[in-house]
RNA sequence: GGGGGGGUAGCGAAGUGGCUAAACGCGGUUGACUGUAACUCAAUUCUCUCCGAGUUCGGCGGUUCGAAUCCGCCCCCCCCCA
């Protein structure tokens, strides 16, 4: 009996050598390069299920760290697995709650055997260990799992970085060896900071252990675009081609399509549906902020170019109006079209590389978008 | 008619002689947000300007080196009793 994963690589670009591909799951098959919505709480704000593959949304981000503390992965078993939890029968991703450690860094100790927390939520003291971090991410039942690692700040020193990404190394194997459900596929990740001979050795120590697929991580916390590229690049190269890669965190315009350049098959974030609850609006002209007084009076469509039931139906001065008066619908339909603009990003790159012109399009985009101009905040 | 309370920046509301162009909240404007402690956070909000200057705290007039703050008169609002 096979595996219920696999990944086929369908075509790579004449072009630019970027590739689509398919990655087959127990709850079915999704196509790269992909944007993977991210639904903490086992739950996309503002957006159910139905709506998320309306607009063609494959895969949902959630997270252990999480769920772990709320409501615990014991209930989410109990209640069938995290997919009759939230009522979705599409494919699930759990992040590992390595991205916590990084982000409640304040209250956190790093040691060998795992982490050390205080819970954001009443400072109770928890301990997350790698085995752990498999364990519950069992029982939440996710398609896509991932090993526990260790995010650091950037910059942080090469010294540092070594001894975290060998800790990161033995943690994930210590994961895998404790993975024993085959209807989970597991991802180690790279890390390595901005030092290529610590990304290429990360790569290759998780290479060695033989994961069905991979991701980028410790990027986007703080450095400049040129430099996330160049991390990017420097783990790559050293992984499988006929595995999927995973960008961590990665989820502006420019950003993905140059994730995708270079190779990277999927990418999450929360930027589409943070910046929507708070007014800023992704669009085929650059980034906006809907609640501009300049949009007081505009009673034309968010962004012309757009499909998605937000752009079809309400007016810019409409969404305005309920932002601005702090109404759930507003955050709702924003989120809407936020995500929709970049599922329809994927969908338009995944088309341009199968037809061999993914360089055009990127540099179709770029222009258009004036991302040279603004690339220090992205698209 | 009698008694009481009050009028502070767009709104609400502190302040009761100098450290006050005046706390704080709301509203307004702008910005940030990248594996979500995020319906959050930051800046700005009398006027003109580059430091800086000029007008303010119902109105007018006083006291004082100095007043939103003390005194006098006037205007307006609210409550209670007749």
């Amino acid at each position: 009996m096979s595996s219920p994963f696999r990944f086929e690589v369908l075509h790579t670009c004449k072009q630019s050598g970027a590739r689509t591909g398919i990655l087959h799951t127990p709850h079915g098959s999704v196509l790269t390069p992909m944007f993977m919505p991210v639904g903490t709480l086992a739950s996309v704000k503002f957006v159910s299920p139905e709506e998320l593959k309306e607009m063609g949304s494959q895969v949902i981000l959630s997270n252990t760290y999480h769920l772990w503390l709320r409501p615990g992965e014991k209930i989410v078993e109990k209640a069938g697995g995290l997919h009759k939890f939230m009522n979705y029968d599409g494919p699930i991703l759990t992040d590992s709650g390595g991205f916590q450690v990084f982000s409640l860094a304040k209250t956190r100790k790093i040691k060998e055997e795992g982490v050390s927390f205080k819970s954001h939520l009443n400072g109770d003291s928890l301990f997350l260990s790698p085995e752990k971090a498999i364990e519950i991410q069992n029982a939440l039942g996710a398609d896509i799992i991932m090993s526990l690692d260790e995010c650091p700040a950037f910059p942080s020193t090469h010294a540092y970085m070594k001894d975290s990404v060998d800790r990161t190394t033995r943690w994930a194997k210590r994961g895998k060896d404790h993975h024993k459900n085959e209807n989970q596929m597991l991802f180690g990740i790279v890390q390595g900071g901005e030092y290529e001979d610590l990304r290429e050795r990360s790569a290759k120590a998780l290479v060695d252990l033989d994961f069905p697929g991979y991701s980028i991580g410790g990027t986007s916390v703080g450095e400049s675009k040129e430099t996330m590229y160049k991390m990017i690049d420097y783990a790559i190269k050293h992984l499988p081609l006929e595995k999927p890669r995973y960008l961590m965190g990665v989820g502006t315009t420019d950003a993905i399509l140059e994730g995708v350049l270079r190779g990277v098959d999927m990418f999450d974030c929360v930027l589409p549906t943070r910046i929507a609850r708070h007014g800023t609006v992704m669009s085929s002209h650059g980034r906006i902020n809907i609640t501009n007084k300049k949009f007081e009076e505009d009673f034309t469509a968010l962004d012309h170019e757009c499909d998605c039931y937000t752009c079809k139906n309400y007016t810019r001065a409409y969404l305005r109006h309920l932002v601005k008066c702090n109404e759930g619908l507003g955050m709702r339909l924003l989120s809407i079209h936020n995500l929709r603009f970049l599922l329809k990003l994927t969908e338009e790159i995944r088309t341009a590389i199968n037809e061999d012109r993914f360089l055009d399009y990127k540099n179709e985009l770029f222009e258009k978008y004036d991302l040279n101009s603004v690339d220090s905040k992205g698209f």
